[in-house]
RNA sequence: GGAGGUGUCGCCUAGUCCGGUCUAUGGCGCCGCACUGCUAAUGCGGUUUGGGUUUAUCGCCCAUCGAGGGUUCAAAUCCCUCCACCUCCGCCA
């Protein structure tokens, strides 16, 4: 949720950034004349309301004829209240409704419009020429399935498509992989957490996930709760309700988590392999921070990213995703997309988004500030980043493939992962 | 799944049976001031959170006793639903 006050104060700020997302701009007009209509509704309501507290002390304190005097006048005045308060809640209603359907507000220098407006900020590495090499490069899944590392036809029989069985070297693969980018964030100072996959309506639709995603989202009707996406979603709830201590810095976590998602609308998009599936297992670092250091954490953990990438020595390039297709709670989000050889193209390994104050505000997350007027409770700001998934292992097989179907792990990875390289067992 | 108990403004706690004097008691902690070589002790004052009004303050007002409904002129207090925690029973990878 945005910050009233500043779509108050700035109007034109939050109209220019709804115009960069492509979403209406009159949403701003309805919320002023809104929040005027509740101000409004809300005075009356407790102007009589007061007038009903003082009377009832009267009432109390009356005996006889007197006291049956104020209290038909005290009966009357209660349906009033009532009903007053009645108009007063359905403004807030209609505030908080429209206040909802608000994306973030963007941060200066977020490219505009949808999903093919990015600006690329970097590339790193180059593609290796495997017509030069001498051999045609093969997919991740014709690789991991000679190395009886990836499974997918079981993966549907047990489960149904876009599920799979990693196992052996791939099981190994992934497992060193999560480890290692666990012991990254360990020594970047990051305090490790193994969080709840199923959370309640509150915790999903405060981290933005209800709106927007909810045919993404797994549903467990019986008991209300829902599968997460992303160990995000359960760190954005890990301090609902609290005013937390950030006078010593930044608060770090590094998640770890299977994500479930029902890529719903995604019907024949990359139905072969892992690329995109139903569940898979994610490192996932998060930072609740003071908004003014939000941009510098945003930076740190696009570094970590790179690190991180480092490691697996696949080429990639760095994204700064337009407006359009940031997300609701997003107010700038750099990604990470790694060279796939058989696809001729860059695909998302990593996503950093920086969703200032938007995720806290309607999780009710504070840290306090002293003023000089003394310590004032503000909301915090919240960064997410991913450090690794079961995607990366895409990219570590087809960029490391030799031509004989063995995969060279890459030397960053050899010492988690056990294995030089990865050998085909038929 | 069943039975019982608990939930009060940082922590502990009074109040709930029997609705109005609760503008929620007291202690601890914390903050400020005073006193004092320093510290401690003592004394005085302050100390939930959100919102409205005014916005330069002070102030005044409303809401808030786990959450949400209801009864009533009036709810921390009575009724209903839900949530969390504790004890016991049952079941169980």
């Amino acid at each position: 949720m945005i910050d009233i006050k500043l779509l108050r104060d700035r109007p034109e700020v939050v109209r220019a950034s709804q115009r960069a997302r492509g979403e209406d701009e009159g949403v701003v007009d309805a919320v002023l004349e809104a929040e005027q209509r509740r101000r409004r509704s809300l005075t009356a309501f407790e102007q009589l309301r007061a007038e009903q507290k003082s009377l009832g002390k009267e009432v109390a304190k009356a005996q006889g004829e007197e006291k049956q005097a104020l209290l038909a006048r005290t009966k009357e005045l209660s349906q009033h209240v009532k009903d007053l308060q009645a108009e007063a809640d359905a403004a807030q209603a209609e505030l908080d409704s429209l206040l909802l359907s608000i994306g973030n507000v963007i941060i200066d220098g977020v490219p505009s419009g949808g999903e093919d407006d990015y600006v690329v900020l970097e590339e790193i590495g180059t593609p290796r020429d495997f017509a030069a090499e001498g051999f045609e490069p093969k997919d991740h899944l014709e690789l991991g399935e000679a190395l009886d590392a990836i499974d997918m036809g079981r993966g549907a029989k047990v489960a149904g498509a876009r599920f799979y069985f990693l196992k052996g070297q791939g099981a190994r693969l992934e497992m060193g992989l999560l480890s290692l980018a666990v012991r990254k964030a360990i020594e970047a100072g990051f305090t490790p957490v193994i969080t709840p996959t199923l959370v309640n309506r509150r915790t999903m639709a405060g981290a933005g996930f209800i709106d927007a995603h909810l045919e993404e989202v797994y549903h467990l009707p019986a008991d209300d709760l829902f599968l997460t996406g992303t160990s995000e979603v359960a760190l954005a709830g890990l301090h609902t309700d609290e005013v937390i201590d950030l006078s010593s810095g930044p608060i770090r976590y590094a998640g770890q988590s299977t994500c479930y998602r029902r890529e719903a609308g995604s019907y024949g998009k990359d139905t072969r392999g892992i690329i995109r599936v139903h569940q898979f297992n994610k490192i996932e670092m998060f930072v609740y921070c003071r908004p003014e250091d939000a941009e510098a954490e945003h930076d740190r953990l696009l570094q970590m990213e790179k690190d991180m990438l480092a490691l697996i020595d696949v080429p990639y390039r760095i994204i700064d995703t337009a407006a359009g297709d940031l997300g609701g709670p997003a107010a700038r989000k750099f990604d990470c997309e790694a060279w796939v050889p058989t696809q001729g193209r860059y695909r998302e390994l990593t996503s950093t988004s920086n969703c200032t104050t938007f995720q806290a505000r309607r999780l009710n997350t504070r840290f306090k500030r002293d003023t000089e007027g003394g310590p004032r409770n503000e909301v915090a700001a919240t960064l997410n980043g991913t450090l690794a998934t079961t995607r990366w292992l895409v990219a570590i097989l087809e960029n490391h493939q030799q031509a004989d179907g063995s995969v060279v792990v890459p030397e960053g990875l050899r010492e988690a992962v056990g294995l030089d390289v990865l050998t085909p067992v038929r």
